[in-house]
This record gives structure tokens, C-alpha cells and sequence, in this order.
DNA sequence: TTAGGGTTAG
């Protein structure tokens, strides 16, 4: 029986709008189109070129027939699912046709009807990839129009959810888990947990813990992973108290947090817990310890760290110790955190006898610890050392990176060696590292630091025209510059065009027109921008009580500089060297007596 | 499936 013989056969019992040509527009087609496979010879021999994939005869076969039309008969003839899928993608990457989004949901409930999930998962990945953009509600009354069977429409949704998040399109994923409860379709940890990850990877916070709360409403079971990964947002949004009481309410829940929970735990306190965080931090390590959660090398690692940050190398030195009694092997992250910390500590001697122990366990230093050594030489103005490690570093062959680049430039430019650093950014470009935000930072710091008001205008010009985004830091360059030119009023002018390109002030900005307004003798001016500063939600920090008290005491306004310092103190702010060093020995020096808790009263009996 | 280290501004 020859393939003519069907065409011919059924040529002639189609309706006129079944002939249209392959690629025409799809329509859904109404149920009176006569069944295409009411003859049985028909339906086998389609079953079988399917089954078969003998696509060009099938193409042959159907050629007068709307794929749209065929794939409805297929659908209503009760084809078996396998072959439904086949014709489905054949005519969809075959012949470019895009079918009625009602199809692809028939075809989809029929797939996980059978339990052919991972189908259903290619099928919906290839619809969100490459199909055309659907709004998420028209899929899912689509769906409901298709089937009324919550559990099978449910499993597609948490599927397509998958989908999005695979594909990208997060946005797109949170609509349909807001909007899936609305449609009655219930959504699962397995589609949720990567919708979290992604959210807390694109630092939506806030959103995050919106997904968790509605996912504990909607009773969706939430595993050890999802948890994890629900305390890492918290912590990274600053929220430790929350990420804790997460922490207690999966107990609750019967699940016990693991070295991850408490790592993350660890890692937020270290780098966002506030007032003695590292107390906390490291009180966590017990606390973990008490548990019977033993720690790692990952919990020893990032606790040494915070330790280097919070300038305590005591402390991440004894932790190191620690972690080899207990049979732990310190790895180059350890490593390069202790040298970086011993560096910024001015042990240069022993951040290099770090160096060679590392050397000597058979860790080879990598990209990072150069990197940490040459800023470390730069930070204690040792830039012969920097530039000799640099060029050691260019001569071993080994992949230097923007940031080798970026603190090198610093370094120079902090030397005053101006013209060695435009060199270097030349070297850079000429290696196809492209300068970063940083490097431009690096450069005009220097210029300013020169004194070279000109050089530092026409870089600002450069990075106009090439499109280069200013960013804080550039501002806060540019602002110190001015300030230290005694041009504290025009500076402050920069914070309405830093608003204009929406860049946050920081502390930093604030401190340094504080400092401004002090060095022209006008400490009450300063006071004004601590009230805008306030007036933003920052409080204070020991910086900007720093700035003003001096401000006041080299006014001679003594009153108010330790009104300041009291202020500073019952704030539970511990003074620092800057507070102890310059300004309350400047105070005592003028009359001021100190006692016990830090305070000073003024000795009017001496004075 | 989840957690750690390097640059620029006070």
C-alpha cells in the first residue's frame, strides 16, 4: 500500500480549512473537524512512521494537513503519548511551526499522565528557551482548560518553574510561584530550593525571605539545602538575628543545621555582625562544637579571616593552631588570609615565614597571595619590595589579573611615581586585562595626591568618553580632593549629582566632608553634615566622632569635643589608637583628666 | 543542591 494511496484516500474526505499549507498560521481548530483517523489502516500507518521516525514519509503523508489540525487529531485519537511527543517536536523543529499553547498542554498532561517527567522537563525547557514569550497567567489557565487534575497540573508548574530559573528568567519564575496558589497548583521544594538559590545568588534579599515565608504558608517542604540557603541570604542582607531564628526554627522543624548552616552562620557574623561580631563568630564555633557539628577547614578558614579583617592576627594565629591539633591541614585560603592579616599587622617577617611554610606543605602561592603581598608592601609604603614581588610575579609566567594590576597601580601612585603607573595601565591593556572602575579610582587618587588638579580633570574626561560608570569611591576621591583644597562647600555640592546617578553616601563620604569642614576651622559646619548624614539613616561610626572631636579641639572648643567623646562612649563605640593616640592625648594636654572607664573630666584645679 | 581568601575612598 503506497503512500499515494493515503494521500489520495484522505485528500478527498478533508474539510477545505484542514488544507492549508504547513507553515501557515497556527489555529486551534474546533472539535467538528471530521477524525482523521476514524480509518484504522490510517491511524497505523501514521503510528508506525512515527514510531519509526520516517519523518519524510510522514511529511509526505500530511502534506496537504495543518501540523495544528493533525497534531489536535492525534491528540483526540489517543495516540499514545510517545508518539504525540514525537510529532510534536518533528513539527516543531522541523518545519518551524509553533503550535497553540492549549496543544503543548494537552501534550504535557498526557506525558505526566504517563509519568514521563523528564520529557515533560526537555519539553518545557525548550518552551521557555526558544518558545514564544507567554505570560505566566495564560499558561496557567491554559493548563486549567486542559485539565482539571491538580496533581498532574501541579507537577507541570513546578516544572516550568524549574524552567525559568534553568533559563534565566527569575522574574518570570517568582510570577508564577506568587501566582501559582491562585490557580490552585501547589509548587515543591524541588522547584522552589533553585528559584531561592537564584534569588539570593542576584542578591534579592528582601525577596528571598518573602519566598521562604510563603513557602513555610504553603506548608512546601523546605529540606536542609533550602534552609541553608534562606540563612545565607539573611546573612548577607545583614539580617543575623532572622538568619539565627531561622536557624532555630528548623530545629524545630526536626531538621538539625550542619557545618554549612553554621559556616554561613559564621561567615555573616565575620563580615556583618556588627559590634563584636567576632566574639559571636566565634562563639558560634563552640556552640557548633557543643552540638556535635564538627567543624572544617572552611569554618577555620573564614573565622581566620574575620580575625585578620577585625585586626586581631592573635586570635586567627591561635585558631590556626587549633585547626592543625585537631588534624585539620591549613589550605592556601588559610594561608593567604593569616599573610594578608600578618601584612596589615606590619609582621612583615612573619607574613613572609608564612610564605615559606606554605611553600615548604607543598601549597604553591597563587594569584591571590602575590596579590595579598604587594598590597601588603604598598600598605606600609614598602614600594620597592612591591614592584620587585610584581615583577618576579610578570617573570614566573603566572596569570596576572586586573586586581595584580590595580594594586600595583596603587602602589605607584602612592609612591608618586605617576608616570610608572600610566606604564602600567598601558601594560595591562596591552595584555587584554581590561581596567576596571578601580584602576581609573587608583589613578586619579594619585593624580589628586600630586597635587595635579589638571592630570586628574582630563582622566574624569576620558572616562566620560569612554562611558566608564563613575562609582562611591570616585566620588569619595574626588570629594577628599576638594575638601583638602579647602573647597569643603563646593564638595558638598557632589552629593546632589551623586543622587542625580543614584550613588549611595556612605559613612566614608560623610566623614571625609566632616573632616573638611574641621580642617577649615568650621567644626559647627561639620555638625551640620552629620545631621544630613543622620538624616540618611547612617549613625555615626568611631570615624566621624574621630573627626569631630578633633575638629573641636583644635578650636580649643573643648566642652564639645568631650561631650563627643562621652557621646562616643555610652554608644558602646571603643575608642581606637586614632581616638587615644591624637585626640584624647591632646585633651589631657589641655586640662583634661582621665579615669577609669575612659571618661575625661576637666581638672579645674591644675588648669 | 548549601558555606571560605586578593584592588581603589575617611
Amino acid at each position: 500500500m503506497s503512500i499515494t494511496y493515503f494521500r489520495r484516500l484522505h485528500y478527498s474526505r478533508l474539510p477545505l480549512r484542514c488544507l492549508h499549507t504547513a507553515n501557515s498560521e497556527p489555529t486551534s481548530t474546533s472539535t467538528s473537524t471530521p477524525n482523521l483517523f476514524s480509518d484504522p489502516l490510517f491511524k497505523s500507518k501514521v503510528s508506525e512512521l512515527i514510531s519509526n521516525q520516517h519523518w519524510s514519509q510522514l511529511k509526505d503523508l500530511i502534506k496537504p494537513f495543518n501540523p495544528t489540525s493533525f497534531l489536535e487529531q492525534l491528540l483526540d485519537s489517543r495516540f499514545d503519548s510517545s508518539s504525540i511527543l514525537g510529532f510534536f517536536r518533528w513539527s516543531q523543529f522541523y518545519q518551524v511551526y509553533h503550535h497553540p499553547l492549549e496543544h503543548l498542554c494537552r501534550v504535557l498532561v498526557l506525558l505526566v499522565n504517563d509519568k514521563k517527567y523528564p520529557k515533560v522537563r526537555s519539553l518545557l525547557h525548550d518552551f521557555v528557551k526558544n518558545g514564544k514569550t507567554y505570560t505566566v497567567s495564560s499558561v496557567f489557565h491554559t493548563l486549567l482548560t486542559c485539565s482539571d487534575n491538580v496533581c498532574a497540573n501541579s507537577i507541570i508548574v513546578d516544572m516550568l518553574v524549574l524552567s525559568y530559573v534553568n533559563n534565566g528568567k527569575l522574574d518570570l519564575a517568582l510570577e508564577a510561584f506568587r501566582r501559582a496558589g491562585d490557580y490552585g497548583f501547589k509548587l515543591s521544594v524541588f522547584s522552589c530550593k533553585p528559584m531561592l538559590k537564584g534569588v539570593v545568588k542576584e542578591g534579592k534579599f528582601e525577596v528571598g525571605e518573602l519566598v521562604y515565608k510563603e513557602m513555610i504558608r504553603r506548608r512546601i517542604e523546605v529540606d536542609l539545602y533550602t534552609f541553608n540557603i534562606v540563612i545565607n541570604g539573611l546573612c548577607k542582607a545583614g539580617k543575623l538575628n532572622k538568619a539565627r531564628d531561622v536557624m532555630e526554627d528548623m530545629k524545630v522543624r526536626g531538621i538539625m543545621p550542619n557545618e554549612v548552616t553554621y559556616n554561613t552562620l559564621i561567615d555573616g557574623y565575620c563580615k556583618r555582625g556588627g559590634d563584636g561580631k567576632m566574639y559571636k563568630a566565634d562563639a558560634l564555633l563552640r556552640e557548633m562544637m557543643e552540638q556535635g557539628v564538627s567543624p572544617n577547614e572552611r569554618t577555620y578558614n573564614t573565622l581566620i579571616d574575620g580575625f585578620c579583617k577585625d585586626d586581631n592576627v592573635g586570635a586567627a594565629i591561635k585558631l590556626f593552631k587549633e585547626m592543625q591539633l585537631q588534624g585539620m591541614r591549613p589550605d592556601i585560603v588559610t594561608f593567604n588570609s593569616l599573610i594578608d592579616g600578618l601584612f596589615g599587622d606590619g609582621k612583615v617577617d612573619e607574613a613572609l615565614g608564612l610564605r615559606a611554610e606554605m611553600i615548604r606543605l607543598g601549597l604553591e602561592p597563587n594569584i591571590r597571595t602575590y596579590n595579598v603581598m604587594i598590597n601588603g608592601f604598598s600598605k606600609l609604603k614598602m614600594f620597592r619590595e612591591a614592584k620587585e614581588l610584581f615583577d618576579d610575579v610578570m617573570k614566573q609566567g603566572l596569570d596576572l589579573n586586573v586586581l595584580t594590576f590595580n594594586t600595583v597601580i596603587d602602589a605607584h601612585s602612592k609612591a608618586g611615581k605617576m608616570e610608572e603607573a600610566v606604564a602600567l595601565r598601558e601594560l595591562m591593556l596591552s595584555k587584554l586585562i581590561c581596567p576596571t572602575i578601580s584602576t581609573y579610582n587608583c589613578l586619579l587618587g594619585g593624580y589628586y595626591r600630586d597635587g595635579n588638579v589638571g592630570a586628574a580633570k582630563e582622566l574624569l574626561e576620558e572616562m566620560e568618553k569612554k562611558s566608564v560608570m563613575t562609582d562611591l569611591v570616585t566620588y569619595n576621591i574626588r570629594i577628599d580632593a576638594m575638601c583638602k583644597r579647602g573647597e569643603s562647600r563646593k564638595a558638598v555640592r557632589l552629593l546632589d549629582e551623586m543622587s542625580e546617578k543614584r550613588l549611595v553616601p556612605s559613612h566614608v563620604t560623610y566623614n571625609i566632608l566632616m573632616a573638611g569642614y574641621c580642617q577649615d576651622g568650621n567644626p559647627k559646619a561639620a555638625v551640620t553634615i552629620r545631621k544630613r548624614m543622620e538624616k540618611e539613616g547612617k549613625q555615626p561610626n568611631i570615624v566621624t566622632y574621630n573627626v569631630l572631636i578633633k575638629g573641636f579641639c583644635q578650636k580649643d572648643k573643648l566642652e564639645e569635643a568631650n561631650a563627643l567623646l562621652n557621646e562616643m562612649l555610652e554608644k558602646g563605640l571603643v575608642p581606637n589608637r586614632i581616638t587615644y593616640d591624637i585626640i584624647r592625648e591632646e585633651m589631657i594636654d589641655k586640662g583634661f583628666v582621665p579615669d577609669i572607664d575612659g571618661h575625661l573630666y576637666k581638672d579645674t584645679v591644675n588648669c
